[in-house]
DNA sequence: ATGTTTGCAAATCCTTTGCATCAGC
DNA sequence: GCTGATGCAAAGGATTTGCAAACAT
């Protein structure tokens, strides 16, 4: 079953409509697996030319659906802005330079000692989909006083 | 020496100019020393009845400069919008329950081992000043499925 | 058939910018 | 006096909303 029909499985498990909207949407975000802006993916979507494009209002609701329900993560990349990503098979986060803002992938295994310190401490079950760290880049550290 | 002082001295020597506009945010930041929205901060400035209030570009102006030279932090707490915080002897962090919206207070200590390990693996240096962790709080863990 | 989702347009909110005036050093 | 900060008004951008029409189930 590809990725695209487990998500559809799960949402109507949930008993949520599926519409072409909501399928180009998912498709976009499947098609790189990388994150994505509201605007990527509109820009995504415009370039298939066989398919009318959607407002932008309803790529909006869409994502924001796909969050609520746990499929999507939403991040703050700072310059980059807002995106968004299936949480998927790959997940992983980002290491941000606040001066040359290069971005540098780590392994969710990273947090796997702060999850469970945040479960025994504080019973806090952590969700933590895709972070971004910032600070400074090797580079940047050894350049900068 | 006052915590303002201290702030102001550092602000003079990197040759930063104290208006009575500067003085009076970084006031309302250690008022409470608790995060602040930028409406917070205004609102808090003009219950001092004796002082003009500020012009809201002026406080975001303010703002960012501070948190440029790392004197203020930076956060988006979800519902509550992006607050600032003096960044000063009690950090901390927060865990945020996606829930019941509840924030739990977390030591700073919660990230010393991944700040080592991200120094000693990817030579990074990061700088988390005042993280919002999201989750579920053990209420909301449990009470759900 | 029914209840939901979409499209459109407009509103709203937060934040930034340009420029003349004012103030700190 | 020189340089940089502020105030004002206006622009800008991203996101949300209301409502009628279209659609999934």
């Amino acid at each position: 079953m590809s990725e695209y029909d487990q998500i559809v499985k799960i949402l109507r498990q949930h008993g949520e409509r599926i519409t072409i909207q909501r399928r180009l949407v998912i498709e976009a975000l499947l098609a790189t697996h990388a994150h994505m802006t509201v605007n990527d993916v509109n820009e995504h979507i415009q370039e298939k030319k066989d398919v009318h494009s959607l407002a932008e209002p309803t790529i909006y609701r869409i994502l924001q659906w796909l969050k609520e329900l746990e499929l999507v993560s939403q991040t703050d990349m700072a310059e980059s802005g807002i995106v968004y990503q299936i949480i998927g098979a790959h997940k992983h986060h980002h290491l941000v330079c606040l001066n040359c803002g290069v971005s540098i992938d780590v392994a969710d295994t990273l947090f796997d000692d702060m999850r469970e310190r945040l479960a025994r401490e504080h019973g806090f079950h952590a969700r933590i989909d895709h972070m971004a760290i910032y600070g400074y880049c090797s580079d940047c550290a050894s350049e900068d006083s």
